[in-house]
DNA sequence: ATGGTAGACCTTCTA
């Protein structure tokens, strides 16, 4: 079973180059992010002529993400638990039915900047709601995965140059606290389990010729509870994708358990 | 110290 993690940068504006790669790459499920549009503007059509079922927790403008999936989608949660009063549609989640049924989060964790303000403050208390309800599925003993765009550089070997992203939010000692923090409840990274070689970059940006240069940072990831690494298979980022005709500034990443 | 690009949308915000 493949699982693929992609922030489109515009799911409508992007319809194009986002079908093709689904033609191509045929993933089993996949979370996107910053769909930019509201639910009744999603492109569902196009996604179930694939084969996919869709559930969008869409927002205006800004934000928004979405699941697909082959297999039908139960127990879908829309929003990150913890704060009634947070309006970012940021969060998806669902489960993969069938005979191994498996938990999807789909993740578009806070950008954070600047630092100095309170987009940060945002960013650090959506990580904490994160980490406690990490903390409360991994008491249901399931096979889980929490993938997405969690903008966190977690270290220095992530980013081509590191110096560039000292005062950024992504790269602040607290995000990456908080990322290792989660980590560390008992959740394995998939890239590092299945590969780990530096200069996997998942990310780069439009400007100053960052693609380029290589000037890329991997800030995509994937986190599984210990009945999802159990099947773990591997790991494969779609650099590719970044050098097609109206790119995302992120490519895909696919996750393949054996299941 | 700043500009560089992209998307949504109305003029500036987010990334």
């Amino acid at each position: 079973m493949r699982i693929a993690t992609w922030n489109v940068n515009s799911v409508n504006a992007r319809i194009e180059t986002v079908l093709r790669w689904f033609e191509e790459a045929k993933p089993d499920v996949a979370c996107l992010q910053e769909i930019k549009c509201v639910d009744e503007k999603f492109p569902t059509e196009a996604f179930e002529r694939l084969g996919y079922n869709v559930a969008v927790h869409g927002q205006k403008t800004y934000n928004g993400v979405a699941l697909l999936s082959k297999a039908p989608l139960e127990d879908i949660r829309r929003g990150l638990p913890g704060d009634d009063g947070d309006d970012h549609a940021r969060y998806i989640e669902a489960v993969v039915s069938g005979p191994e049924p498996v938990r999807v989060g789909c993740i578009y964790l806070p950008n954070g900047n600047p630092v100095a303000s309170e987009k940060f403050a945002y960013k650090l208390g959506w990580m904490a709601r994160l980490h406690a309800h990490a903390r409360s599925l991994l008491a249901l003993e399931e096979r889980f995965i929490l993938l997405g765009d969690y903008n966190v550089i977690p270290e220095p070997r992530d980013a081509e140059f590191p110096a560039n992203w000292e005062r950024d939010a992504l790269f602040q000692p607290e995000s990456r606290a908080a990322f290792r923090a989660l980590k560390n409840l008992g959740l394995t990274e998939a890239y590092l389990q299945a590969d780990g070689a530096p200069g996997a970059y998942t990310f780069w940006d439009y400007q100053a010729g960052a693609w380029q240069r290589n000037n890329g940072i991997r800030i995509d990831h994937a986190l599984l509870s210990p009945q999802a690494a159990d099947v773990l298979a591997g790991v494969a980022i779609h650099r590719d994708v970044r050098s097609w005709d109206k790119p995302s500034d992120h490519v895909p990443v696919v996750v393949e358990l054996g299941l």
